[in-house]
DNA sequence: GTATTTTAAGATAAAATACTCTTAAATATT
DNA sequence: AATATTTAAGAGTATTTTATCTTAAAATAC
């Protein structure tokens, strides 16, 4: 798989963080209990997005994570940078640590091409596009993010 | 990343294959010292491509693996399938288990359209073509299955 | 048939990933 | 000050992936 579970976590706890008030703080319980993650597991999860400054936390009563900027200013990428880091996706399909760079293999165009396509997407895509479904065709994602278990 | 290290260490060993006498039996041992990859762990690697009849072996002296069709019928896809299985690629980005079902999410599109060029390219080349470069820039990829450690 | 070569299979170990639980620290309310 | 709320941090557990080691089974050669 591209991601790792813990990313998909992060990323999905970030699209809801960006559909709700961007000015208050919303507690890791609340958001744990809507995306059905467990509450601790998904507090590690979102400490890591804190301490990469994605998100601004704040302890005690009313307390808990909203988006340190704008949904608008954060990408796709930022999250899975922040957690999966900056190698999702090898150099070569076939491992081969040195392809690239003074020979290549076979595949090496067209997977760099298509690397790239992932990349570009990821990097161009906003929290707040992945918060507002605009196409017509297509449901909010939140009611996804929200209700499905597995 | 995409592929698992078992599967890349099956791609390499079927490349290496399909680079030789198609009709001897290769020792996994050779194979291993070739590739750099551990004697008893490529044997369980193999093991796989095996049951799914794409290696056939032989026990004994002069024993050994080889390619149970022509290079040019096996493909990169085939390899990938047999040792990762068929979804390598998530339908869904956000990994959303409903996703494109009813409704779907905003990344919905872009990322079928690019799973499906991964897809594609893995189903369209052969172990054949990946075994020796045509480009002429690019230099043979046995050059590097064989030479590398990482 | 005995020894040798080689893959097959199973048991075990190590490392990475995923997840849980407990305690500490910070803040707010009373 | 005392208590409740909430994130932070750390230790611990479970599962999966990766890798190793040992033994078994099959085939050959002598």
């Amino acid at each position: 798989m591209l991601l790792s579970n813990t990313c998909i976590y992060g990323l999905r706890a970030s699209v809801l963080l960006a559909s709700k008030d961007g000015e208050k703080f919303v507690t890791i319980r609340e958001l744990s209990n809507e995306l059905h993650i467990s509450f601790h597991f998904l507090t590690k999860v979102l400490q890591l997005l804190t301490k990469s400054e994605l998100l601004t936390s704040y302890k005690g009563p009313n307390g808990g994570v909203k988006l340190a900027r704008p949904a608008s200013e954060i990408t796709f990428m930022d999250i899975v940078v922040s957690i999966d880091g900056k190698n999702i996706i090898k150099e070569c399909a076939l491992g081969l640590p040195g392809c690239g760079e003074i020979a290549s293999c076979p595949l090496h165009d067209e997977w760099v091409a298509m690397k790239g396509n992932i990349l570009k997407m990821m990097h161009s895509v906003s929290l707040e596009q992945l918060a507002q479904s605009k196409n017509p065709g297509q449901s909010n994602v939140l009611a996804d993010l929200k209700s499905l278990t597995a």
